[in-house]
DNA sequence: TAATTAATTTGTAATCGTTACAATATAGTA
DNA sequence: TACTATATTGTAACGATTACAAATTAATTA
C-alpha cells in the first residue's frame, strides 16, 4: 500500500507532470491516508510539514492529479469533494450519521443496463448512503 | 406523465405539507419538466408566471419536497444540484460535452456487493459520465 | 555550473451555489 | 372573521472553489 518516494515521482513523470515538493507531498499524503480526505484535511495536516503550503496549491495539485487519473474525486457529499487514490473500481458508502465514507466491492461489469446504447461511458460512480454498523448500534442504545 | 392539479395537491396533503401557491407551482414544474432542472432553471422559468417568487422559496420548497421523497436530488455535477420527480429507481448519465443528464434503466437488485454486511442502505445513486450519441457524432466530424 | 524561461506556488480577492435570518404575508383552524 | 403557526421574501452571510498577478522554482541550455 505505502509507496516509496521513487515510485511516486515515477508516477508523476509518467504523466509528464513536473515534479515539485508540494506535488510529491500531496500525492504521498493521498497514498498514505486512504480515508477519502477533504481538501481541508490534506491542507491542515500537510501544513505541519510544509508550513508555506497554500490551499490554492492543494486545489491546483488535486485537479492536476485528477486530470491525469492519479487521484479520483468523490462527490458523494453534497458540499465538499473528497479524494481517493485511483486503484481498481469500487463503490462508496457514506454513513449519514458519522460521515465516514467506506469502500465496498461491486462488480462493475455485471450491471444490467438499458438505455445507453451508442453512449460512450468514461466513468461509473456508485454512491450508497445509509448507516454504518457502529452508528446502527449507537442509535439502538439511545 | 402530466399530473392534474388535484393529484399534485393530494401528494402534498398525504405528506402533510401545507399547500401554498409556490409549492404547487414548483411541484407542477418538476413534474412537467423532466430534464433534471437546476434551481436557476426552475426559478427563472417560474418567475414568468409567478413574478414575486423568491429563489429562497425555490430552495426551501425543493428541500421540503426532497425530505418527503417527492423529489430526488441529483448531485452528479460537481457544482449545482439538479432535481428529479421520484419515480422508480434509475441511473443517471451526464454527457461531459453538452451537459445533458440522461436516465437509464439499471437493475438495482442485481448488484453483486461485497463489504456492506451489517450496513443499512437507505439510498443508491448510480452516476455515469461520458459522451452522448449526438456529441460523439459532433466530435467525429471536427 | 550559471543563465534562461516556462511552469508552479502563494496570498488575496472574487465567484457561485446555498443557507441564515428577520420582517411580512398567508394557510389552516376555530 | 380572528387567531396562530407556518411560509414567503429580500438581503446578508457562508463555504467551497476558482481567478489572478506577483514571487518563486523546475527543467533546459549554454
Ligand atoms: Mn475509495
Ligand atoms: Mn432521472
Ligand atoms: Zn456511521
Ligand atoms: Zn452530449
Amino acid at each position: 500500500m505505502n509507496m516509496t518516494l521513487e515510485e511516486l515521482t515515477n508516477k508523476l513523470k509518467k504523466k509528464k507532470i513536473r515534479l515539485s515538493y508540494q506535488r510529491i507531498k500531496i500525492l504521498e499524503y493521498i497514498n498514505n491516508h486512504r480515508i477519502h480526505p477533504t481538501v481541508d484535511q490534506i491542507y491542515n495536516d500537510l501544513r505541519k510539514e510544509v508550513p508555506t503550503l497554500s490551499k490554492t496549491t492543494v486545489y491546483n495539485t488535486l485537479n492536476t492529479l485528477a486530470d491525469s487519473n492519479l487521484v479520483k474525486v468523490i462527490t458523494i457529499g453534497d458540499n465538499e469533494a473528497r479524494y481517493d487514490v485511483t486503484i481498481k473500481n469500487h463503490g462508496h458508502f457514506k454513513c449519514e450519521s458519522c460521515g465516514i465514507i467506506f469502500d465496498f466491492n461491486i462488480d462493475f461489469n455485471s450491471f444490467k443496463i438499458d438505455g445507453l446504447s451508442n453512449f460512450q461511458i468514461n466513468q461509473k460512480d456508485i454512491y450508497f448512503k445509509g448507516l454504518c454498523p457502529k452508528c446502527i448500534k449507537k442509535d439502538a442504545s439511545e
